[in-house]
Formats: structure tokens, sequence, C-alpha cells
DNA sequence: TCTCCGTTGCACACCAGTGTGCAATCTACT
DNA sequence: AGTAGATTGCACACTGGTGTGCAACGGAGA
């Protein structure tokens, strides 16, 4: 008996371990993100599973957290570009970017303490994609005189997106109120005026 | 033979010995600020002094940062308590606080990262006062209508000198550039219009 | 039923850091 | 010269995490 549909429907074997896979990424963010410097064997006990299986779908903790920073990095880069695609103001698109960004964000922000600490280099490398087109955005904003130039974009960029991980870290980082913050603050540091900043966040819905 | 002065002339011993201690606990500062997981013997080494010696003067690791921070502590607070003490806008006084308490922030940068990590805790308690100072001198500017109110004050303060630190971290740290980049920052983050902070900036030396 | 294979439980070696103990050494003070 | 005390060098035990090896279990698929 051969196959009959074009995909070979995953035996339920392959899907009850991808699950698990899943399932254990899922997991790990959660307890990275309450700490750092969780073991494996935290992570594993917190996804029901032994620490032995966790080595099983990932041979090192640096590939486990490789692996979630690529997620991270395909979820931010995909909204970012989308959200560069409009040829709305820099201002607009910023708050359009961090309402859209900000559920992802929250999940992934343990990244930002990850960037330092032993592995700290590999992710930062992998996070390069993401600075260089905040960067960007950041830039256009202050070529068009919608963003200060007090700081150069690169710096200006990281700056702001640490207040927005910071707010998403901190007591604050559930519901709407969490975003219209760390949205009015970036603004704001920016170098949007507070009554445009309002404004904007005012759009939204 | 009796002391020949009120002071009895501390001897020579006992003020190498302090020497010694004053060298482990600045160069820890330098070392935990490249990299907050240095350990007691990467610290040692860079005082000139073996580790066992280390473990002489700071019985654990927890005492020795401990004494870090409450000389952070009370050197910023002094600053803090100094500038609070002047009758002038909270946006001003803000400017004077972050100029004076550069070099300090600077120094003791790395005490943002320990906060998080296995003693966070300890350091975190230590650091409240600092943060109930900071918590005042916003919440006056609030009340003032100087800042904005997008942001409970407790939480503002927050940002704005984790904002702070952040550039005293960034390539940024050396010179006056740090520090007005840092200063202007913060003014927009807490509210302040852009040509406002810009005056308030001007008029520091 | 039998086989494959993800999972488990336990073993181990390895590493890095912490904190302690103690004899030896060096030096400022008496 | 003698002594007290800071420092050294080396010892050790302990902890906690990492990564690996392997036999055994258990359920889905042939």
């Amino acid at each position: 008996m051969c196959n009959n549909g074009v995909v070979p429907t995953e035996s339920s074997r392959v899907r009850s371990m991808n699950e698990t896979r899943d399932r254990i990424l899922d997991v790990a963010l959660d307890v990275l993100g309450e700490n750092p410097d969780a073991g494996m064997g935290d992570i594993a006990s917190a996804a029901g599973v032994v620490r032995r299986t966790v080595y099983g779908h990932f041979p090192s903790r640096l590939d486990l957290l490789r692996t979630l920073t690529e997620r991270a990095v395909t979820e931010v880069t995909a909204v970012l570009t989308e959200v560069n695609a409009s040829d709305a103001e820099a201002d607009a698109t910023w708050v359009e970017f961090i309402a859209r960004v900000w559920p992802v964000a929250h999940r992934y922000r343990v990244l930002l303490a990850l960037r330092r600490g032993e592995y700290g280099e590999a992710i930062h490398g992998l996070l390069g994609p993401v600075d260089e087109l905040l960067a960007d955005l950041v830039k256009r904003g202050q070529d068009s005189d919608v963003f200060a130039q007090h700081l150069p974009a690169g710096i200006l960029s990281q700056v702001a997106y640490g207040v927005v991980f910071a707010i998403a870290d901190s007591d604050l980082s559930n519901g709407t109120l969490g975003a219209r913050a760390a949205t009015i603050t970036s603004l704001l540091m920016l170098g949007v005026p507070e009554t445009r900043a309002i404004a904007l966040v005012g759009d939204q819905p």
C-alpha cells in the first residue's frame, strides 16, 4: 500500500516525537524565562520528561538555546519585514511593530538575558539580523526627522528595544497595559513628542 | 610606650592589609564588569593575589558582592540625597543627578546584571533604598507635571535608570558623550520634551 | 506476535567553582 | 633576634551542572 496523499501522512510515532520536541522548546522558554540559569534537568522535569530525553533531541545545551534563538529570529524578522513593507511614517511603523511583536518579545524575553553569560556570543550572533533590521527602521525615522538624532541609529535602536524587553520582563508584562507602556515609552525615547506618541497609540485597537 | 596622637596611627601592617582589601574590591568591579560570572579565582589573580587570600578578606562570594553593593548604595544615595536637597524642578534635578552619578553608575554597572543570577535576591534587597529615592524623585516630577504619567513612578524610575545603566554598559560608556546620551535619553523617556531636554543638558558644563 | 524506536533509569566521567585546613614563608613591629 | 600576622601554596571535600553509555521498558506498526 502506497501513500494515498502527496504528503506522506507522518506516522504517529514521528508526530508524538515532534510534539515532545516542541513541548521541550516551549517549556524551556518558560523555565529559562523565570531563571536564565536553569539547567537541562529543570527544563526536562518541567516538560514531563527525563533529562536524558532532552539530550536525545538536543545534543547540547547550546543546541537548545540556538534552536530557541532561531525560532525567535524567524518570528521577529517576519513581523519586522512585513511591517517595514508599508510606506507609513517610521513612528507609525514602530507602533505597529511593537504591537505585533509584543507577544513574541514577551515569550522570548529571556534571550536578552542569555546574550550575556556563557553562550552569549553565539546567541548574540544569531540575533544580529534583527538588530540590523531594527537599526534600519530607526535610521529611516531619523532621516525623515521623525526620530531624535542624539544617538546613532544602531545604539538608539538597541536601547529602544532594550526598553521594550525590560517592560516585557516587568510586572506589567501581561495584558495590553504592558504593550501600551512599552510602545509609548519607546516612542518617547526615540524622540517622538508625547502628544504625537499618545495619538499614535490611540489609533491602535 | 603609648600612642602619641589621638588617632592611633595605623600600623603599616593594617594599612597594607586594607590596601589589599580595597584593591580586591576595585579589581572585582572591573573583572565582574567584563564577565559577571567570573569566579573568585579570576578576581584574585587580577588583583595580584591568591584565591585563598580573597577568602581571607571575604568569607564567601556573597560577602564580596554584598560589600560591593553596599559601597554602591552609599555612594549613590549620597549623590541622590544631596541633589534632592535643592528645590529645583524635578527635571533639572534629574539632569544634575545623572551628571554626578554617571561615574558611579559606570563603575558599578555590573550590579544591574548581578541582580539576576544566584545572589540576585540579596543584591536586589540592598539596592532597595536607592530604588525608593529614585521613585520619589520621579513621583515629584510627575506631580508637578514635569514628567509623563504613562507609567507609575516606581516602574518609570526603574526603566529610566535601566536605560542609564544600559548606556553606561555600551560602547559610549567613556567620556562625556555617554553621559550626555544617557541624560537626554532618560529625560525623553521621562516625558520631557526634546527641546527642553537639550536646553537642560546644555546648561551642564 | 514480533520488531522498531522513543523513552526511561541508572550508571559514569568530567569539569568548574566554592569554601576550608594547614604548614610554610615573608615582613613589619618589638 | 624574635614574634605576630598577613600571605602563600597546596591539599582536600563538596556541590551542581554537562554530556555519554547502555540495558530495559513500552507502545505503535508490520
